[in-house]
DNA sequence: GTAAACCCTGAGGTTGGCTTGAGAGTCAAC
DNA sequence: GTTGACTCTCAAGCCAACCTCAGGGTTTAC
């Protein structure tokens, strides 16, 4: 039998804060081992790895929901490789998504940085608006009128 | 001089809601052009451009914040593309920074998945957690210790 | 034996961009 | 002249993932 950790303990181990860990078992996903009559919370290793892996899961865009439902079919004792790989086919493509989009952003800002840096200054004395703000919202006009 | 719009009427044309624009103008980034005895809202035509281009602006991950800080230099008679152009090169290596991780993560979860497809399902009378996830806490324990 | 360091509960705050609701006044059409 | 669509203000709620604070009790090291 392994000593068990307190708070502060598991807290250090697993580069979280206690905060954080006394969140997670409001939420239901990490409970000590056992509560000492002081009210003192105790836990095994098994929570570090735990954490740790709640903290990988959410690197990879788990929201700690996912992360629940993942221990909550885990505790009714079924396999959760099918609902695992339901996640991370639906996180990939979303992430495709996001990255898709990301790109267009991104080539579109370097297309206004561009046109941008193709004309002058905007005369500081007679400025109404940025010249980049008009065409962006001119260019949003025409949208609108199609 | 063109007709005004009244609240409702500008929320259509803009595509927003009318409890939207009433929070923009809390932010200061919108004020209608005059308000009746009765406290009705009246708009011109350059309400929608401003809105457009707010939701515009957006759509490329700009802030209501810097969107604001757009239209305070603005406000002050300053050419704003050099503030423009600051926030569009921040912004773009934001986006790219975004990208590169997005990338990362599907890269990881791709190896997960295949990881997990060569190997059997659990045992369901057997789990105390789905192997992908014993895999990804053993990973992170190996780097832990390093 | 005392002071620092730890632990507890419970409630409230944070961020951003809104949305919703209550309660009341106003306007336009028929 | 009334119904229904619109408008107003002010306040509170929502989401996620925590953090902070108040006001205590406990443990540990010297």
């Amino acid at each position: 039998m392994k000593k068990l950790l307190k708070i502060g303990e598991l807290a250090k181990q697993a580069h979280v804060t206690v905060a954080t860990i006394r969140y997670y078992e409001s939420l239901h996903l990490l409970e000590p081992v056992s509560k000492a009559e002081n009210g003192y919370r105790y836990y095994d290793d098994e929570a570090v790895t735990r954490l740790l892996f709640i903290k990988q899961a959410q690197t990879l865009q788990f929201s700690l929901a996912e992360i629940q439902q993942v221990f909550d079919v885990r505790k009714q004792g079924e396999p959760v490789c099918t609902l695992v790989k339901t996640l991370i086919d639906c996180k990939i493509a979303t992430l495709e998504q996001e990255i898709q989009q990301a790109t267009a952003r991104k080539t579109m800002l370097e297309t206004y940085r561009t046109s941008w840096a193709a004309r002058p200054l905007d005369n500081p004395s007679d400025v109404k608006v940025c010249s980049l703000i008009e065409e962006v919202s001119l260019t949003l006009n025409r949208l609108e009128a199609i």
